[in-house]
DNA sequence: TATTGTTATACTCTATAACTATA
DNA sequence: TATAGTTATAGAGTATAACAATA
C-alpha cells in the first residue's frame, strides 16, 4: 500500500523571473514589465513559497517524503498521541486526504495508529521508534538548508521575515 | 469554450493555525505543539501567500478571474503583444497549460491574438480595450485590498517585507 | 535542427457527499 | 444529534510526449 513517488521535476527554481526593464515593450524579446505584479505581496510570498519548499521538496527525496509527509510527521513527532482531526485542522488538510497519507506512513513504519484512550471514535498517531530517528534526522536537514536559503538575510533579517509573515496570516 | 467556474470554497484563512502551549501533550483537546514547523521559512512563506492569495482570489470572483488568470492578463496589460512563451517563462506556467487559459480570456473578449510582426510562429497577445478596462478596475481592487490585509504592518514593515521575500527568490 | 503553439493524456492535489461507529 | 474516521468520486492544477508550422 506505500506509494511510489517517482522523481519529480521542480519547478520554480530561481531562474524564471527576469528582470524588467522601465520602457520596454517589444514582443518578442526581452524581458517583461512585471512591475505591477512584483508590487504585490501575494505574488512575492508564493514566489518565495515554490522556491523554498522546492528546495526542501530535493532535500526531503532522498526518504520519499513529501513536504506534506514532512508536516505530518514532524507533528506527529512533536505531539505523540495526536488525533487525525487535529492533525487536519493544524495543517489545513481536508479529513479525506488525510487518510492516504496516514496509511503510507504507517506502511513503512514511522508511526503506529493506537486507540484513543479516552475516546472510542479516535485514534492517536504515534510515531515509532524507526519514525522518531528519521525526523530527527530530516529536521536537521531541513532546519540546515533553510539556513543555506535565508543566507542572502542577515540573522535579524531572517527572524524579521518570519515575523512580519506570522502578522500577515495570523 | 468560455469555461464556467464555480464558485469555490477558500480554504486557508486566518482560523487553522492554534497557538501552540509548550508541555501540553494531550491527545484529544487543546491546541498542537508547532513550534518546529513555524520556525521554517518555507511554511511560513506558503501560510501567507495562500491567506493572501485566497484573499485575492474571493475579491477576483466578481469578475470570474482566477490568480493565474489575473497574473497573466496583468501581464498581457502592462505588455501588449507579449507572446505564449514569454507568459510561460516569466509566470512559471507550463505552455500546454496556457492554452486552455488564453482561450478562456479571448473567449471573454479580453485579449486577442495577433500575428507576430517579425515571427510566423509567434502569437502576440494584446488586451481589447474591454480587458484594458478590467484590469485597470481589476489592480485597483488588488492593491486596495493588499492594503488591508498587509494592515498589521507598518508601511516601512510592508516594504520590508516584500525586499526580504525578493531576497529569498531572486 | 531548433522553436512556437497545440493536442492528448496522465498524475497529483483538493474538494464534496455519504457512510460507520461512537460520543 | 454531533463528531472521528473512512470511502468513493469529482474537479482543479501540473506534468510529459508528440505533432504541425515556421525559423
Amino acid at each position: 500500500m506505500s506509494t511510489p513517488k517517482p522523481a519529480q521535476r521542480l519547478r520554480g527554481a530561481k531562474s524564471p523571473v527576469q528582470r524588467p526593464k522601465k520602457g520596454l515593450q517589444t514582443a518578442s524579446a526581452g524581458p517583461l514589465n512585471t512591475d505591477y505584479l512584483e508590487t504585490l505581496l501575494g505574488y512575492n510570498a508564493r514566489r518565495a513559497a515554490l522556491y523554498v519548499i522546492g528546495q526542501s521538496a530535493q532535500e526531503m527525496a532522498q526518504y520519499d517524503l513529501r513536504p506534506v509527509d514532512f508536516s505530518v510527521m514532524s507533528v506527529v513527532h512533536h505531539n505523540p498521541g495526536v488525533t487525525s482531526r487535529q492533525l487536519c485542522a493544524s495543517l489545513d488538510i481536508l479529513p479525506p486526504n488525510l487518510v492516504k497519507i496516514v496509511q503510507s506512513l504507517e506502511a513503512r513504519e514511522w508511526l503506529v495508529r493506537l486507540p484513543h484512550p479516552h475516546d472510542g471514535r479516535a485514534v492517536g498517531l504515534h510515531p515509532t521508534d524507526k519514525g522518531i530517528a528519521l525526523m530527527q534526522e530530516a529536521e536537521a536537514r531541513i532546519s540546515a538548508l533553510e539556513k543555506m536559503v535565508a543566507n542572502p538575510l542577515s540573522p535579524e533579517q531572517q527572524e524579521q521575515l518570519i515575523s512580519l509573515l506570522r502578522k500577515i496570516y495570523l
